[in-house]
DNA sequence: GCCAACGTTGGC
DNA sequence: GCCAACGTTGGC
């Protein structure tokens, strides 16, 4: 089990966007970054990952899960780039923001706060701990 | 709205 | 294959 986390302008796609495609998730098409694609190709069935709103809210709204691998991007033709489909699984209950992760010591090496502009990153079983209880959220419920 | 960071493109 | 120019992203 991987951990990962996705960045989306909510102008673009939010959260509520995400919340509304239900079981059926939704493609993260759009990318065209070979870092971020590369990511994807890591993805399997049954990882979770964050959901951040970029922008101006800059927080983890919401924890989401891989609910397909790596397929290609229905949005161009162009094969270099796929993605893969995410659902929504349940919101933070208090979104973590990118000021709180730079608050805390332990999240000092997160690539959300070191490399801002990757849209698709990994996450570290501690990060995902740790943000999840700074959250309020627990996997139980 | 500005600007820094970074990835991509294209000329050589 | 290098590097300058350019475009895009995202924090402030």
């Amino acid at each position: 089990m991987a951990y990962w986390l996705f960045k989306s302008e909510p102008s673009t796609w939010s959260w509520e966007d995400q919340v509304a495609r239900g079981e059926a998730g939704e493609e993260w098409d759009g990318v065209r970054n070979y870092q971020a694609r590369n990511m994807m190709r890591e993805m399997r069935l049954g990882d979770l990952g964050f959901f951040y709103h970029s922008q101006s809210e800059k927080a983890v709204v919401g924890v989401v899960e891989v609910c397909a691998e790596i397929h290609p991007d229905s949005t161009t033709d162009d094969d270099r780039w796929e993605c893969v489909d995410i659902k929504a699984v349940a919101p933070m209950p208090r979104p973590v923001t990118l000021a709180d992760c730079k608050a805390e010591p332990a999240l000092a090496n997160m690539v959300l706060v070191n490399n801002t502009r990757l849209s698709v990153q990994p996450v570290t079983p501690e990060e995902w701990a740790l943000i999840c209880k700074l959250g309020g959220y627990s996997p139980k419920g």
